[in-house]
RNA sequence: UCCCCGAUAGCUCAACGGUAGAGCGAGCGGCUGUUAACCGCUAGGUUCUAGGUUCGAAUCCUAGUCGGGGAGCCA
């Protein structure tokens, strides 16, 4: 007998297949005819298996009539079309196997909505319902979808480390990573601690960014591209920000801002257009329950090009604009969270790519354009999450970085190989990175970033 | 880190200085090819923690912890 998933078990044509299906118990309905619906799930599909257990079941009595939420089974039996409306086909009970029990007086999750604060109290049960399940399959699209549009453009796939020793990627505060005895740590003969008797020899950090070791392997190979988790110890509290999150950094040598804006379009694009076309029954769900707006700014977005601004031509608009702010517009002035959420929200109302920030505003690496005040930064922002992705063409000239490094006050030493990359075969090269949270975050719906994790770390919170 | 709000039954909340309640969930019973089922009954509490004010504190005050909304930092 083959062991089918719901998924499968739902489509109308398994009807007549006899099957086994394993899951868990959603829930039970008894009917005094003298039989019983449960409803199960094993995480293959949003929907869920309705399956009829018939009171001649050897174990109807002793173990059917006690089957509640979360409990395990197999069960074996025939699927046929359903007469009642709500699924398409059902499950005719054979055989019903019970691997395990959830006494319904301690099982948290119940037969009711919760609220996601109370959820992330039960990260370990949370993706059991509906929302979450849905969500970590809509994650897995993404996160296959990532690597297809890259692989398929010819982006070779790069693990920069995690662990770095450099204190030079300026991109936030990091976490320490140390062997070293907290309560007696060595020292120097001068008093401070003596970092050249830790593990690495000296001090080391969780990374914040795969981005300058990522220019290495693009200024050889190419175009490459990183996905992996990315520590910032920042005390972040906020529905958009994770201690640790993963982050998506292309790289491409050759590539001009522009080139990086194309690159950065059709990959939004990409994502959504998969997970519309293979998570219809999740999306379906998210439109429902979640947000109403999804569905249609998803299809939006994948059918119109984005608007491509710059910096000076957003402050001219936001001056212009008859809305009143928080915060003054002004040339030279990073732009605020309100700023932003008007040009994407109110008056392009699509995404929006900003360019050619003013470069006292920007990191260090960024290509400085000929106006001598601009450099060639891009931040992509979208309605509701804000900015989704932030890149650069990047500074190819070693004179020019050096004079930018000096006015920032930053070390040559540290950066020494990132330099060795303009000294030896410079190329103009372009990149950015995108939170991949923020993107499961825009196209679920979901309001809070620690719901579209499956464990959030946040300060204050590392359970699990 | 800053501003505002909150923490009471398993969950969501009410009680606003004087005997701690409801809905949902759960258990039991009834009804039903049911499907967020429905109807009845029952059980369920160190009111976040530590101090303080008061004859008396869930309620007022102080501190802390955690959560929510907004801001900053960013992805």
């Amino acid at each position: 007998m083959d062991w089918i998933s719901v998924k499968e078990a739902r489509q109308a044509e398994s009807s007549g297949k006899k099957v086994v299906i394993k899951g868990w118990v959603r829930t039970r309905r008894d009917s005094k005819a003298g039989f019983s619906f449960l409803e199960i799930n094993d995480g293959s599909s949003q929907g869920n298996l309705q399956v009829v257990a018939e009171a001649s079941l050897a174990n109807y009595k002793e173990e059917v009539l006690k089957l509640g939420a979360g409990c395990s089974v197999s069960i074996e039996g025939e699927i046929r079309p359903s007469p009642a409306k709500g699924q398409p086909t059902e499950l005719a009970a054979s055989a019903i196997l019970v691997h395990g029990w959830a006494d319904p007086v301690t099982y948290p999750m119940q037969k009711k909505g919760h609220t996601f604060e109370f959820l992330r109290s039960q990260a370990h049960l949370r993706p059991r319902t509906n929302t979450f399940g849905a969500v970590m399959r809509v994650r897995n699209q993404i996160a296959n979808s990532v690597h297809s549009f890259f692989q398929e453009r010819g982006f070779l796939y790069l693990n920069t480390p995690i662990i770095t020793a450099s204190d030079c990627e300026g991109a936030g505060q990091m976490f320490r990573v140390s062997t070293l005895d907290p309560e007696k740590p060595p020292r120097t003969p001068e008093g401070p601690i003596d970092h050249a008797r830790d593990f690495f020899g000296k001090q080391a950090f969780l990374t914040v960014s795969g981005q300058l070791e990522g220019e290495t392997h693009a200024c050889a190979l190419g175009k490459i591209y990183t996905f992996g988790p990315t520590f910032r110890a920042e005390n972040s509290n906020t529905a958009r920000h994770l201690a640790e999150f993963w982050m998506i950094e292309p790289e491409a040598a050759f590539y001009t801002l522009e080139d990086n804006m194309d690159l950065a379009e059709a990959f939004l694009k990409r994502i959504f257009k998969d997970v519309l076309d293979k998570c219809g029954e999740d999306m379906d769900f998210f439109a429902e329950r979640i947000d109403k707006t999804v569905r249609a700014t998803l299809e939006g977005i994948a059918s119109s090009a984005f608007e491509r601004v710059t910096y000076t031509d957003a402050i001219a608009i936001l001056e212009k604009s008859v809305q009143t702010f928080e915060f003054p517009v002004k040339w030279g002035l990073d732009l605020q969270s309100e700023h932003e959420r008007y040009l994407t929200e109110k008056h392009f109302q699509k995404p929006v790519i900003l360019t050619d920030y003013p470069r006292d505003i920007k990191a260090f690496y960024m290509r400085q354009n000929d106006d001598g005040k601009t450099v060639r930064a891009m931040d992509v922002l979208v309605p509701r999450v804000g900015e989704i992705i932030g890149g650069s063409q990047r500074e190819e000239r070693l004179d020019v970085l050096l004079e930018r490094m000096r006015e920032c006050h930053l070390p040559e030493e540290p950066y020494w190989w990132y330099l060795d990359l303009r000294r030896y075969g410079t190329v103009p090269h372009a990149g950015f990175g995108l939170g991949f949270e923020r993107v499961v975050q825009f196209v679920t719906g979901m309001a809070n970033i620690r719901d579209v994790i499956p464990f959030p770390r946040v300060p204050g919170w590392a359970e699990f």
